[in-house]
DNA sequence: TGTTAGCACTCATCAACATCGAGTGCTAAT
DNA sequence: ATTAGCACTCGATGTTGATGAGTGCTAACA
């Protein structure tokens, strides 16, 4: 257990280490508020918190800088709510008093916002599309060939596919198809969508219309890609202003990591929905060895997406979680009006 | 007028820079393929070359470098026409055998192929939104506030927006307005639809439809924002690996350039629709001092994109202009086979 | 017994300096 | 007109020494 003078040294070396991002010396610290011990005393502590794991040297007579186990305990048990400045707080809201009714717009706005608060890298998950559920299902023939299938579903969200058309086909023959699957997709959310149409609607089509097969091949063909929730970033060159990242090749490792959109759904979901953290190799991945990643959800069951704000492990944790709730509610509240 | 050892020893020089990213000294040249000279010989011709301002030195007693008046004459008057290798042609051609319907997926493919084959950066400018034409009008309520309009275009594009609906509008109202625009809208190009909705369509509705107004409102609201053709990048990385972006403020300043969309369209649309070489400061561009573009467009006079390549001055510009070239060739086959 | 002053020691950083070699320009010979 | 030869330039690399911020340890102190 550590003593209370410990933790504060602690928490005084991570805070100036996240400022500075330089090691922090015992005189540095013994001219902190607050400290009242000689530089002499500080450095028995130190050399204490090293030997327990929570501090580093980067060489044998430099000052100490937290290890992950340091971050680690300060983020479990040294974070203080921070209080965000009145500006801060309406320069969020600002973009949801525009009245924004696009939800994808609404996302994109609020990772901008993020990454600016923060000067870190904000990815945004939107929320799963295949929850949403049909609402009108719709052939719009393009030539004799061609045609767009569209589904609109319930929050108003539209997919759109192309369609290649069996020869054959009247305009009365994809009006009644267009009619049936209206009446029995109505209500299914889009992930059951292709299950749906091979089992049932499969059958009922082959009574009512001819050449239903083909067409019924391409619906199939175009509902089996399951389309994960989209994922926005912004201030991805924040990194780049990090002096831990000065490096190139950790520049690119990163950036290569987020170019792989797939990836990214794995790798930044939370676990359940409140404010999680990881801290450097917490992350299981080479490429974010120094990073950290404070992911936090919005939205409701329904609807659910994610808030995920990258940095160095030197990250100002306090500030980007006061950020990040304040943002995750407003967001929250943001959706479920526009239901 | 350069004589003929003098058009060699630049395209050597050129060539051979463009290989290494290395001055070229006398001695390297004396022992390429093809050349009988001297160093001293090729010293003399460099220094005169150097006085014509084709050719720079980094410092009093380094090799030469291409100047930016060197690529350009390069690029006028030494690019000889390259052959690509059947893999490489294939590599091309394989996203366009899996029958790619949808053209953005196309374009994205197309993007991401050309970034691989070049190892620079590719932009490419989708075809322009606002020439198409409605095809059809359809609005699908969702709840008794809100509606999503969507529009279907003549290339299968589909525009969609929500919208606010006024209290107290029928099912039957909707339809009965769906109707009307249906048949005054179609074919309109999508640049022309807020002026003929607000003068036109406008009119009609307020004989036939009572609270027609403030949907209205919604609907040029919706429509007033004209769309840009959008941009796809691929390999904004592959500027990493050029070794004269390895100054962090270079990256920086390029990639808050493609950050910003809207600066792109106008940058780098050509002039006209042969293949364009920018270099360097032609690019009227601080962050861009130090690449060249290559652009060239596809498709018809009807629906017309753009690719831009973009790397270092040091650029190969005999591979890209023949890749591109391909590229261009194929893209424009494959968007005016969908038709 | 916990705290602190004092001191020897370590090590990154930086400037000064020497060395090396690739490359040049010029001159004189071919 | 071409080229061999040579002095010269200058970036790159390596060495050395001084500086200073920081440590650990010991001994004195409250």
């Amino acid at each position: 257990m550590l003593t209370n003078r410990q933790l504060q040294i602690l928490q005084v070396i991570v805070d100036d280490f996240v400022m500075s991002a330089q090691p922090v010396g015992s005189r540095q610290i013994s001219k902190k508020e607050g400290i009242t011990y000689s530089p002499a005393t500080i450095r028995n502590e130190m050399a204490d918190l090293e030997d327990l794991g929570f501090l580093e040297k980067t060489h044998t007579s430099s000052g100490r800088v937290p290890s992950e186990k340091g971050y680690r305990f300060y983020v479990d048990h040294l974070l203080q709510p921070q209080v965000m400045t009145a500006d801060e707080v309406s320069q969020i809201q600002s973009v949801f008093k525009r009245h924004i009714v696009e939800a994808e717009q609404l996302i994109k706005e609020s990772a901008n916002i993020l990454s600016e608060l923060t000067t870190y890298t904000t990815i945004l998950l939107g929320p799963d599309v295949k929850k949403h559920k049909v609402k009108k299902f719709q052939i719009v023939p393009l030539t004799e060939q061609t045609a767009v299938a569209i589904i609109v579903t319930d929050n108003g969200h539209v997919e759109n596919r192309i369609l290649d058309l069996p020869p054959g086909l009247s305009p009365g023959d994809i009006e009644k198809m267009v009619n049936i699957l209206n009446e029995r997709l109505l209500g299914i959310p889009l992930q059951d969508l292709h299950f749906k149409l091979e089992l049932e609607a499969f059958e009922v089509l082959k009574q009512h219309v001819s050449t239903a097969d083909a067409i019924i091949q391409s619906l199939l063909q175009a509902t089996s890609e399951q389309k994960e929730g989209k994922v926005y970033y912004a201030g991805k060159m924040n990194m780049l202003n990090q002096p831990e990242f000065h490096d190139l090749n950790k520049i690119r490792m990163l950036m290569e990591l987020m170019d792989r959109d797939s990836q990214i759904q794995r790798l930044f979901k939370p676990f359940d929905s409140g404010i999680q953290i990881r801290i450097g190799s917490e992350n299981n991945h080479l490429a974010m060895e120094n990073c950290s990643v404070i992911t936090a959800s919005f939205g409701n069951s329904d609807e659910q997406g994610t808030i995920a704000i990258i940095g160095p492990t030197r990250m100002d944790y306090q500030r980007v979680v006061t950020v990040i709730d304040v943002m995750r509610r407003v967001l929250s509240n943001a959706l479920s009006l526009r239901q």
